[in-house]
DNA sequence: GTACAGTTTAGAGCGCGCTCTAATGCAACT
DNA sequence: AGTTGCATTAGAGCGCGCTCTAAACTGTAC
């Protein structure tokens, strides 16, 4: 166990590209990475599992200051889980807003689709009705 | 009724800026907006529902680049009644997915919420016990 | 008449989240 | 020795969707 990865490993465990991986480090989500002798980043499980979590947030829509916010909580220990429990109710909170939203909308578009399948069907009439007068 | 509006009014309306209303226009998504005298735009509600339709679209995250495809096919009159359902009906199932996806991680994001809610309770039950030991 | 609030345009600027480039280096294979 | 392939860095560039600016004009109020 205890495997460590290349960044093209993690790349491919995470769905992020390497050139994601170093910029997402370089704004400090990610501390402590290690270090290969030739200076190449190693990661651990613990690196995987982490950058994962951060996978979510962004899908979640969490704009990368806030990542960054919470992941300075994070390396600063076990102190500030208040906090950082706090900032995901509050995400999580806005999401079941938007997903609410998207319903929403999403019937107003059903809507509209139901709308344009019966004007089709209107126009096939109308074009039946006109090949029956051409060739009776 | 038949109610004519300023840029102000229909940003009102619509939640969008005014710049935003001007950039849209710009870009082939409303046309045909008539011009008071002085040449100002002066919109009609039928200008109102379009760009509420608009903003049902963007809403639903879908780009500006298809809002013109969209819009260039409405202003195609109803020949592409089909084309324009099916665009409608790929953004739908794009949406429904997204949701799918935002409930799974909302589902991961409150599976982190309570483990930090016990963590919470034991630093809490931590607290108290050394309270009790300094003053007994 | 003049200040004020609103409108117009073309075009510049911006914040976001990557994404890519160029120069360099190391390791293995032929 | 040379080629291939992966890694590193600092920093430039990009696509998106606005958002703002500057200069000019108009109608209304005082």
């Amino acid at each position: 166990m205890d495997k460590l990865l290349t960044i093209q490993e993690m790349s491919r465990l995470t769905g992020l590209s390497a050139h994601t991986l170093r910029y997402y480090e370089k704004e400090g989500m990610l501390e402590g990475v290690a270090r290969s002798e030739q200076g190449y980043r190693v990661y651990s499980e613990a690196d995987v599992s982490w950058v994962q979590f951060l996978v979510i947030l962004r899908e979640l829509d969490i704009p990368i200051r806030e990542m960054k916010r919470y992941s300075s909580l994070r390396s600063q220990g076990p102190s500030t889980v208040h906090e950082r429990r706090l900032m995901l109710e509050a995400h999580q909170l806005r999401v079941e807003q938007q997903m609410l939203k998207l319903g929403e909308n999403l019937e107003k578009i059903a809507g509209k689709i139901q709308y344009y399948k019966e004007m089709e069907e209107d126009i096939e009439i109308g074009l039946r009705r006109k090949r029956r007068q051409k060739c009776p």
